[in-house]
RNA sequence: GGGCUCGUAGUGAAGUUGGCCUAUCACGCCUCCCUGUCACGGAGGAGAUCGCCGGUUCGAAUCCGGUCGGGCCCGCCA
């Protein structure tokens, strides 16, 4: 029978197998010890016969292992105990050397990142990468957690489109059997499209975007929270928004504590409410405090970004922030603008540590005025097939609605301090990279 | 897309005002020694046409041009 590394302990004074990866080898002469990784850990095993030792000769790391000892009860042991007197069974040799050492944690160096992608596949072998993904996964459930308490459905929508779409960031183009299509920019028609099935929705699938854009911030895929919600108003929206952020963290630091420890991860400081301030408050204070103006800009620039970040921190207490009170510059043709100030969009970002995680908006829901938005703001024909389905179902009755979309690895990325996004994807993608 | 910057064994680094480089160190790998290691320790060894092409020079890892591939910042966004 095959135990779990991570529960040697509890088998202590009886004969047990472990099966997993030869993760360490440290030969004394004598006495031999490896390390054996599986699913749970890692469990140290003793050998002092020559000939299992033997056994090892030319296998390298990677190699995968079935062992078969006593568990002995041992204070010097990780996890105090270990296997004795074991028996090697070799499942798979490996005589290749690893082409980066995985046993200790991986250069993160920007310099290096892109060795690390590289060799990715053997990488994320290294317990500490792992790590990243563990905490990644607990985001994604805690996530899952918040919405399922308050009523959300999830959801999958297509990544496949046709030609016509939203608008703003560059697409993906494919040939789909001879006709146009696109590899979806966000799941924003099928989101509000789900409002009128489900009144409260979310996903969390792929994103793309062929935005040409070299940062340590952006990927042409990436995951996304997308979540829209029906009957609520811009305070309403933003009131969940703090609920989902400050639960999700919370889960996290209750359920993958030791992931997080192995980056030295710290717990964000937030408020029940994340604090709001309107972009043009943010322009003023950001010029007040360095000279550079930036009144009037219609969006921030990435250093006033991290620098309100640092300005809500210490004044606020919060290390996320809303920004809200968006120019009509700039915004998008679903966007609902403020009933007594059509120049205003019902707009807010929400700033993490530096970065926008997400943006947030109200939609205009109502048929008519959406359609005139499509037409002048996008430039859009209401009789296109790209668009006719999402206005249908404006057309048969839309609640007022909002919603937003979070990215999944940019969350990642700031709870563990890394500095590159693409450190919090698995399998990266950007202008110069497709594999692996 | 614009600006700046980097490219040395499998990995991470040093060397870069031209010569002392026949290229240094650490990890990993191979051989041997070692009975409590956990970044084990010790002795020895293999492994690099210094990204690529061309130029300047008596002489190029080092200077120049081109090229390919990275990185950072900006624009844009999540």
């Amino acid at each position: 029978m095959r135990i779990l590394n991570k529960t040697i302990a509890e088998h202590v004074g009886t004969q047990v197998t472990v099966q997993g990866w030869l993760h360490k080898k440290r030969l004394l002469g004598g006495v031999t010890f490896i390390n054996l990784r599986d699913r749970s850990g890692l469990v140290q095993v003793v050998i002092k016969n020559k000939d299992e030792v033997e056994k090892l000769r030319g296998l390298q790391v990677g190699t995968v292992l079935a062992v078969t000892g006593s568990v002995k009860e041992e204070p010097r042991a990780p996890g105090g105990a270990e296997l004795h007197d074991a028996s090697l069974e070799i499942m798979v040799p490996v005589t290749d050397e690893p082409p980066i050492e995985i046993d200790k944690p991986l250069s993160h160096k920007p310099d290096n990142l892109d060795t690390l992608f590289d060799y990715r596949v053997v990488g994320l072998r290294n317990l500490k990468e792992q790590a990243i993904f563990k905490v990644q996964a607990a985001v994604k459930e805690g996530a899952r957690r918040h919405f399922f308490a308050n009523d959300f459905t999830e959801f999958n929508s297509p990544k496949l489109l046709p030609g016509a779409t939203e608008g703003g960031a560059e697409v993906f183009k494919l040939d789909y059997f001879g006709k146009d299509a696109t590899l979806a920019q966000s799941a924003q028609f099928y989101k509000q499209i789900m409002v009128g099935v489900f009144e409260r929705g979310f996903e969390i699938n792929p994103t793309y975007r062929a935005e040409p854009s070299a940062t340590t911030r952006h990927m042409t895929e990436f995951m996304h929270i997308d979540a829209e919600m029906g009957f609520t108003d811009m305070q309403g929206l933003l009131d969940f928004m703090s609920g989902l952020l400050n639960n999700t963290i919370s889960y996290v630091w209750e359920n993958a504590g030791e992931y997080l420890a192995q980056w030295n991860a710290e717990k964000p400081l937030l408020t029940e409410k994340i604090p709001q301030i309107p972009l043009e408050e943010v322009h003023q204070k950001y010029t007040e405090a360095t000279g550079t103006s930036t009144v009037g800009e219609k969006d921030l620039r990435p250093d006033e970004e991290r620098w309100i970040c640092e300005y809500a921190k210490e004044n606020l207490g919060s290390e996320a922030v809303f920004i809200t009170e968006w120019p009509r510059e700039g915004a998008k043709f679903y966007h609902k603008f403020k009933d007594d100030d059509q120049t205003v969009a019902e707009r807010a970002d929400l700033l993490f540590r530096g970065v926008e995680i997400s943006t947030a908006s109200m939609r205009e829901h109502r048929y008519d005025k959406l359609v005139t938005q499509l037409q002048g703001m996008a430039g859009g024909n209401p009789e296109d097939p790209g668009f006719s389905y999402y206005l249908s179902a404006f057309k048969y009755g839309m609640p007022p609605h909002g919603g937003f979309g979070m990215g999944l690895e940019r969350v990642t990325q700031k709870l563990l301090g890394l500095h590159n996004v693409k450190e919090a994807s698995l399998f990266p993608r950007d202008i110069n990279r497709l594999t692996p």
